[in-house]
RNA sequence: GCUCCCAUCGUCUAGCGGUCUAGGACGUCGCCCUCUCACGGCGAAAACAGGGGUUCGAGUCCCCUUGGGAGUACCA
C-alpha cells in the first residue's frame, strides 16, 4: 500500500510556523516511506479565504523545499461530493434534518451550562418525522449514544472517547454548505489519504471523524497527532512572541535548511544528534520518535543552527541571498563571494551578514564615537602615518604583506597589534568590528584603503566624530 | 465547568525496569586562542513536578494531586 499524507491549511493569510512543522512532519513521513504528499486548501470559509493567501502558503512550502505531489485540491470545489455524502448518511439513517433555530440552540446550551453540564446538542430533532416546508434546516450526524470510540494514534497511542460525550454534529449548514468534519472525512477518503498527520489541536475532532468514516463505510486512515508549538513562555504561539509567519523568517535572513532542521528537532529526535540534512531527515524520520510534549519555540537555538548552516554554505551560493539584504551597489567593490567567505563564520543570519558586508561597498560617512574614543590616542597618529607611508610604496598589496607591515610597525613601537589594527578598522569600516584587518584591507584594495584612511584621519582631526 | 492530551536541566531532548552518582545540544558562566567580532578548544553550574502504589529493583509501569495545553460553533 502506498502511503499517502496531506497538508490541509486554511488560506487565511500566512503559513504559520506551527503549520509549517505539521507540513514538514507529514512530508517527511511520506518521503521516508516513498509515498505521496498531497495538498488540500481548506477554503470553505469564503469570507476569509483568498487566492493571495493560498499563494502565500504555497510560496512558503516551496521556500522550505516541501514539494507536493499533484495539484492542490481546493475543498470549496468539492462541495457537491460533500453534499452527496450527507445525503448518503440520511439515506442510511446515520443523519437527520434538524430544524432548531440558532436562538433555540443557544438557549439550550445556556441552560446546560447553568446546570453545570457540558453544552451539547440534545438530539431533540432526532425522531422528528415531519418535514416543515420552507423552514430552514441543518443536517446532523446521528452519533452513537453508547459505547466508546477509540482513536489509534501513532504518536499518542490509543485514545478512548465515550460516545456519550459526542453530540450530533452538524454536517450541512442551513445554507446547504458542508462543515469541516464532513468535508475532511469525505476529502481524505477521496484523496486516498492513508495517514492523517496533523496538530494535536485536532485530536478532539478525531472520534467524530472516525464515526463518520464508519457510517460512510469508508476505511479509517491512521492518525498521528503531533504536539503543538508554544511560544517561549509556554502559551500559544502568537504575534506577541515575535515572528509566526514563515515569510518573516525568510525576511529575517534565515536559511530554509536551517529552519527545516530546527523545526524537525522540535518534537522529533534521533539519539543525540542535532544536525540533519534534508536527506538524512527523510532517511531517519519516524513517527515513533516524535514526542508527545508541546515544545517551546527557542529563537536562540534556531540562531545557532542558522549560523551553522551559514558558515557551512558555499559562499557563492549565498550571493543572491545576501544581495537581497545588502541594498548597495557592488560594482567596483570586492568580489561579493569573497566578502561573504570572510563573514560567514561571524554572522547568524543573512541580515547580519549583509550588514557586515555593506562597508566594503559603501564608504563610511561617520565613525562610531565610542570606538573612536577608545582607540584613538595621541600615539595613534604616528602609527597610522607610518602605516600609510609603508603601504604607499608596497610592491603588492595582499593579506600577508599587510599583516607584516602592521606587525612590524607595532613591534617597533613596542605596542600590541590592536593599537594599530583597531584605528585602521574604524577608519575603513566606520566601526570597531570587521573581519581580520589584513583580509579586510586586501579585499578593499590599496587605493580604497589609502583613501579611506586618509579621509578618516582628516575628518577625525577636525573633530568630526559622527 | 466538562472531555481529551501532556509532564527529565532555563529551552529542545536521550532514556523504551537494573548499564542513571541521568547523557547530548542551545543558552548561561569561567579559562584558552586572539588585531576587533566571531569561529574553535577546554571546563562549570543546571532536571527526573509532588504523593501513593507495583516490583528484589522505577526517570522508566499503575493511581491520585498539582501544573500546563487543546477542544467544547450552522470556524477550520
Amino acid at each position: 500500500m502506498t502511503i499517502r499524507t496531506r497538508f490541509a491549511p486554511s488560506p487565511t493569510g500566512m503559513l504559520h510556523i506551527g503549520g509549517a512543522r505539521t507540513a514538514l512532519f507529514s512530508w517527511l513521513y511520506a518521503r521516508h516511506h516513498g509515498g505521496e504528499f498531497l495538498l488540500r486548501i481548506e477554503d470553505t470559509d469564503r469570507q476569509r479565504s483568498t487566492p493571495e493567501a493560498t499563494e502565500v502558503i504555497l510560496d512558503g512550502l516551496r521556500w522550505l523545499g516541501l514539494d507536493w505531489d499533484g495539484e492542490p485540491v481546493f475543498q470549496s470545489q468539492r462541495q457537491a461530493e460533500h453534499v452527496m455524502a450527507a445525503e448518503q448518511l440520511i439515506e442510511s439513517g446515520h443523519a437527520y434534518r434538524c430544524y432548531c433555530t440558532q436562538d433555540e440552540l443557544e438557549a439550550m446550551r445556556e441552560a446546560q451550562r447553568a446546570a453545570g453540564r457540558k453544552p451539547m446538542y440534545d438530539g431533540r430533532c432526532r425522531h422528528r418525522s415531519d418535514q416543515p416546508q420552507g423552514k430552514p434546516y441543518v443536517v446532523r450526524f446521528r452519533s452513537p449514544d453508547v459505547g466508546q470510540t477509540v482513536v489509534h494514534d501513532l504518536v499518542l497511542g490509543d485514545v478512548v472517547f465515550d460516545n456519550a460525550e459526542l453530540d450530533d454534529l452538524i454536517l450541512l449548514r442551513s445554507d446547504g454548505t458542508p462543515t469541516y468534519n464532513l468535508a475532511v472525512v469525505a476529502d481524505d477518503a477521496a484523496m486516498g489519504i492513508t495517514h492523517v498527520v496533523r496538530g494535536s489541536d485536532h485530536l478532539n475532532n478525531t472520534p467524530r471523524q472516525v464515526q463518520l468514516y464508519q457510517a460512510l463505510g469508508l476505511p479509517v486512515p491512521k492518525f498521528a497527532h503531533i504536539p503543538l508549538i508554544h511560544g517561549p513562555d509556554g502559551s500559544k504561539m502568537s504575534k506577541r512572541h515575535g515572528a509566526v509567519a514563515i515569510t518573516e523568517y525568510r525576511e529575517a535572513g534565515y536559511l530554509p535548511d536551517a529552519l527545516v532542521n530546527y523545526l524537525a528537532r522540535l518534537g522529533w529526535s534521533h539519539g543525540d544528534e542535532e544536525v540533519f540534512s534534508r536527506d538524512e531527515l527523510i532517511e531517519l524520520f519516524d513517527l515513533r520518535q516524535v514526542g508527545k510534549t508541546a515544545a517551546r519555540f527557542d529563537q536562540q537555538k534556531l540562531d545557532w543552527l542558522n549560523a551553522l548552516y551559514l558558515r557551512q554554505a558555499n559562499p557563492s551560493s549565498l550571493v543572491d541571498e545576501v544581495l537581497r539584504f545588502l541594498h548597495a551597489d557592488i560594482a567596483g567593490g570586492p568580489d561579493l563571494a569573497e566578502v561573504i567567505a570572510t563573514l560567514q563564520e561571524r554572522s547568524r543570519t543573512l541580515v547580519e551578514l549583509a550588514d557586515g558586508a555593506r562597508f566594503f561597498y559603501v564608504r563610511p560617512e561617520q565613525y562610531d564615537a565610542k570606538a573612536v574614543k577608545k582607540h584613538f590616542r595621541e600615539d595613534t597618529w604616528p602609527l597610522l602615518e607610518a602605516f600609510v607611508s609603508a603601504i604607499e610604496d608596497m610592491a603588492s598589496f595582499d593579506r600577508e604583506r599587510v599583516h607584516e607591515v602592521i606587525r612590524g610597525i607595532c613591534e617597533q613601537a613596542g605596542v600590541g597589534m590592536g593599537k594599530l589594527a583597531q584605528p585602521i578598522r574604524i577608519l575603513v569600516s566606520g566601526g570597531p568590528v570587521s573581519p581580520p584587518i589584513d583580509k579586510t584591507l586586501e579585499l578593499l584594495g590599496r587605493d580604497e584603503t589609502l583613501l579611506r584612511i586618509r579621509k578618516g584621519m582628516e575628518r577625525l582631526r577636525q573633530g568630526l566624530l559622527s
